[in-house]
DNA sequence: AGGCCGATGTCAGTCACTGACAAGGAGAGG
DNA sequence: CCTCTCCTTGTCAGTGACTGACATCGGCCT
């Protein structure tokens, strides 16, 4: 009913980003968004495996961005120095977006199966991360719990950034690390030797990670 | 078909992780969980709001036993130290569950929907813990990263012995806990100040948090 | 022209999930 | 013992996400 190729897939995009914030991510069909986009609703799921997958999609150049800081970091850097490094070389790639990133952002704080989702991307870079810092030699262990820290900083800044708009990401992201690194300058509490302390009632269906 | 009321969802609950090792969760529908269940797929959705939720209840029992923990810790302790003292807390819990947790993760770790579910839980969680700790006046930021930090070291260790099973939970908790520290304790790294590295291509449809 | 290919439309079908309404059983009160 | 009520479940009909199979159309290569 419209433009041929690579047209489809943005329209698609813009268009559900429209009636998302018109009428809630539940009140839209994906009928619907394919419909002002002017193609079918199979043809939207071509472009995307899901209804939600639909708002993620720049993804894949984030990772890129920090990854490839993370390979050409200063090889004397640590795993968080190196993390943090990686996430400031992205902060006016991130400030360019925000135009885009912003009412997508709403509409995704706004519906709990898009949050959910989030959290899946958010993961994924995480292991990114991870991996690239595997890459320099980092052990799994420390590469990964260094990576999901780096990433939980990097959103919260990301995310209080969005809302308040004004002091800048890199001012948020420098606040997180600050943050995080001063949690670690405590008594180091030299991890006593294991107490257990509880011992408690049954729990059914099991429930931990 | 079978018994009455609070047996039911019980019953939904082993059906659902049986039939989900046998046949995986994308081959199993709701009905048949409820058929093996002796309901009908109506009640299995009275029950729990969606498919996947059928696998994930004791998490409200983690999260008792935890924030109890962190609010009569004693109030010196800082939140990293509160936090590792709440998770060494429940290891005991959880060990005993293992025989149910084991299969349960076996099928969640096999799934992506129900890994994207998980990642929600274990976000509610963090985000309960930061509560916690800010119920002992700990400030907003610290106490989110902290709580974020924490778990992520607890998932890890809780995985890894779902995996290994041998060395025991509190084994791999306190792995975690060294490993996580000690990566604070390079070279503090005096924050550059803000040298933005890239500048790089446009990006569609927005991606970060 | 002939033929290949990628993007799209069409159709039919499965399954997750929901609202509305009726039925059955257990307990409280008469 | 009867009845009223509450709680749990069954039944039915309907919406919408998603999929597989097949036909079509517009380039593009030869």
């Amino acid at each position: 009913m419209d433009k041929p190729g690579p047209g489809a897939r943005v329209r698609l995009q813009q268009a559900a980003v429209e009636l998302f914030r018109e009428r809630g991510y539940d009140g839209t069909t994906a009928a619907e968004i394919a419909a002002r986009a002017g193609v079918t609703e199979r043809t939207f799921f071509r472009h995307f495996p899901d209804k939600r997958e639909v708002l993620f999609d720049g993804q894949a150049v984030l990772v890129d961005a920090l990854t490839a800081s993370i390979v050409d970091a200063p090889a004397e850097l640590g795993p968080l120095d190196t993390l943090f490094r990686a996430f400031r070389s992205v902060t006016t790639l991130l400030e360019d977006n925000r135009p885009f990133s912003k009412p997508r952002q709403e509409v995704i704080s706004a519906t709990p199966a898009l949050h959910e989702r989030e959290l899946s991307k958010l993961e994924a870079l995480s292991e990114a991360l991870a991996l690239a810092l595997q890459g320099r030699g980092v052990p799994a262990l420390p590469a990964a719990l260094a990576a999901r820290t780096g990433m939980a900083s990097f959103a919260h800044a990301t995310l209080a950034w969005l809302e308040d708009g004004e002091p800048g990401l890199s001012h948020h992201l420098e606040l997180a690390e600050r943050t995080l690194r001063s949690m670690f300058r405590g008594r180091p509490s030299p991890v006593p030797t294991l107490d257990v302390v509880v011992g408690t009632t049954e729990f059914p269906s099991g429930g931990q990670e």
